[in-house]
RNA sequence: GGAGCCGUAGUGUAGUGGUCUAACAUGUCGGCCUGUCACGCCGAAGAUCGCGGGUUCAACUCCCGUCGGCUCCGCCA
């Protein structure tokens, strides 16, 4: 069908859809927006507008001449223009489902300013439909209000930081995205230099040489909401670009840190959800929190601990038990209130769970009126099952379940088999807002595949002060002034306290099998920066993504970007990343060696 | 790099070796309809079952491969 798009012009928008209340009946306004839907009674055509305020019913009469006629054009997501006055609905016709069902818009006049194809999908709320559709077509997807108010969200976010954080006196400051590869860490994405052959900047990974670098710069107080970019696999909860809040301080110490985001966090949620957060917010040690939970992310949303039995099977007849001990493992388990009637089923379900963390078994034990069920409860004497459940807590009723093992595939296992309980039994509340320090991470750990010290954080971490001696002696026992501030179960964000003595700083190059030589070439330039009088410093970088996801209450931070990419690192709107010009790769000296064919891309 | 799940009209699903000439709902298109709001009623169009190969008298269905998507492990200082 010919349709007739018309101008603009000498129309002013009045209000926004949603916006109108009986408040403003008899007020001629004009409306702009997209036609949700069109009721067509043949006399009497009822057009949904909506904007981004919401809906609204406009009501077209035949007795508006042209409007009625144009009405009778209009397809779904047309963007039309209406004026006509605001007027009460008739007895009986008020639509409480609506915010603005009391009222209706009367059309006078009304414009077709664009036709629209019609979506692959509904632009509602709630929509059952592949996000293959959803990522292809993102600029429908966005239109639906539940994605809106996410954007809207995360706006709020950042904006409630960024008010926060300048009222304390920080400056946000930029800091360069074509930058230098740095060794250590995750995958750089690169990008070739023209100017330079064969030369090659990298994306950030985060800002933090150059943080560091503005506190020797007397910035004191730094902020920035940041892009950052990993080559590295994704996940639900990851993405290869994502944005950081980055925060440095300088002549500050660790709990001065901790408090005033403590502080930024009670602000953030206050003026976003209305939400006050209970403070100070617990804190949990690393080892604490693996040997409770498992986990470096606890959540804390519910009980179910972890419990060491190791001491009371230690010397059992049941040699996978002990032989783990004896062999410097550690046996631990979970008590699962209530489950002792679960199937075969349901208990290989967990045994995969478990699996999935490398635990070769899960033995389990159903506390029944008639004693404990279980393959290997005739391994143990009457004494040793007593003390077992007694060190469990068990009670009749109860499932408790064992992994014996190296005691960090124990802990992983058991605490993602706790998470699966956790939402299996229904053991949290939904809306509830758990947050947790987890402190003294560990400063290194072992590689086997690089055979060297790596740092847990990064190298510029300080040791907790009590273990200085031990760098020399026991270095992995060593704990650093690092922390991550965790939300259900999610990790928000991460800092420390950084290392600006230069002693300390080549003790911990040392460890990390850097020469002085091999130091000054990957971090000279903040090694030289270093020299010229460093203040005590230190900070701390939160996932905006993850916090958004976390405030939206989604179970994807692509749900929380515009434009996210797919799990295997593509746009499915732009079809990005994609072939270029031979030309483009031989001015910029580069050649590929990939095998794939791809002559240029797709038209 | 590895494991698992998914792929059938625009969309969401049904169909597990033979009336499948692929069904249902919804959407779309046309007609009717002056108080609907997931409007209603009547009618129509719309699918080489992701792609390639194999098994079989016969494949949407079984097998192999491949592509795409999702979840997880590794990886992510």
């Amino acid at each position: 069908m010919e349709r007739v798009i018309e101008t603009i012009a000498g129309l002013h928008r009045s209000h926004g859809c949603g916006e109108l209340t009986a408040g403003d009946t008899g007020r001629e306004v004009t409306l702009m927006g997209w036609v949700h839907r069109r009721r067509d009674h043949g006399g009497l055509i009822f057009i949904d507008l909506r904007d981004r305020s919401g809906l609204v019913q406009v009501v077209c009469d035949p007795e508006a001449g042209p409007a009625f006629k144009k009405a009778e054009g209009v397809r779904n997501e047309y963007v039309i223009a209406v004026a006509g006055r605001v007027r009460q609905r008739p007895e009986g016709t008020i639509n409480p489902k609506l915010a603005t069902g009391a009222i209706e818009v009367a059309a006078r006049e009304l414009r077709v300013l664009n036709g629209a194809k019609t979506p692959p999908f509904y632009i509602e709320d709630g929509i059952d439909v592949d996000e293959v559709l959803r990522l292809r077509y993102r600029y429908l997807d966005l239109r639906r209000p539940e994605m809106q108010r996410i954007m809207r969200l995360r706006y709020q976010t950042t904006r409630a930081m960024r008010s926060f954080l300048d009222k304390r006196g920080f400056w946000e400051i930029e800091t360069p995205m074509l930058t230098r590869s740095t060794p250590e860490g995750a995958r750089d994405f690169l990008v070739p230099s023209r100017l330079r052959p064969g030369e090659f900047f990298a994306l950030p990974q985060s800002p933090q040489l150059f943080k560091q670098i503005l506190m020797v710069a007397g910035i004191e107080r730094y902020f920035q909401i940041v892009r950052c970019f990993r080559d590295e696999d994704l996940r639900a909860d990851r993405q290869p670009e994502f944005t950081q809040l980055d925060i440095e301080m300088s002549f500050i110490q660790r709990e001065d840190i901790l408090k005033m985001v403590e502080e930024l966090m009670a602000s953030v949620f206050r003026e976003t959800l209305g939400v006050d957060i209970d403070l100070p917010i617990p804190r949990l040690t690393y080892r604490e929190a693996m040997a409770r939970f498992g986990s470096d992310k606890p959540d804390l949303r519910f009980d179910l601990e972890i419990v060491d039995v190791s001491d009371v099977v230690k010397g059992s007849g049941f040699k996978v038990f002990s032989s783990a001990v004896a062999g410097g493992g550690v046996v631990r388990g979970l008590c699962a209130p209530g489950c002792a009637n679960f199937s075969r089923r349901e208990l290989d379900e967990l045994t995969q769970a478990a699996a999935v963390f490398g635990a070769k078994g899960l033995a389990w034990m159903a506390l029944t009126g008639e004693g404990a069920r279980s393959p290997i409860a005739k391994f143990f004497t009457d004494e040793e099952l007593q003390a077992l459940v007694a060190r469990m807590g068990g009670k009749e009723g109860d499932l408790l379940l064992f992994v014996a093992d190296k005691e960090t595939v124990a802990a992983a296992a058991l605490g993602s088999l706790r998470l699966e309980l956790g939402r299996r039994l229904g053991l949290y509340d939904e809306e509830q807002l758990a947050f947790t320090w987890v402190t003294e991470f560990p400063l290194l750990e072992y590689s086997p595949e690089e055979k060297r010290y790596v740092a847990v954080h990064h190298p510029f971490t300080m040791p907790m002060e009590e273990d200085w001696p031990l760098l020399a002696s026991e270095p992995l026992k060593v704990r650093a002034l690092a922390y991550d501030l965790v939300l259900n179960g999610v990790e928000l964000g991460g800092g420390s306290i950084r290392i600006h003595r230069r002693d300390i700083q080549e003790k911990m190059f040392g460890l990390l099998g850097f020469s002085p030589e091999e130091a000054r070439e990957k971090f000279g330039f903040l090694l030289e920066a270093f020299e010229y009088g460093t203040p005590p410093h230190g900070g701390i970088a939160f996932g905006l993504d993850r916090m958004v996801m976390l405030m939206a209450r989604r179970d994807t931070i692509r749900d929380c970007i515009a434009f996210p990419k797919t799990q295997s690192g593509t746009c499915l709107m732009t079809a990005a990343p994609s072939t270029v010009a031979p030309e483009q790769l031989l001015e910029l000296h580069l050649k590929s060696t990939a095998r794939t064919a791809g002559s240029g891309g797709k038209e």
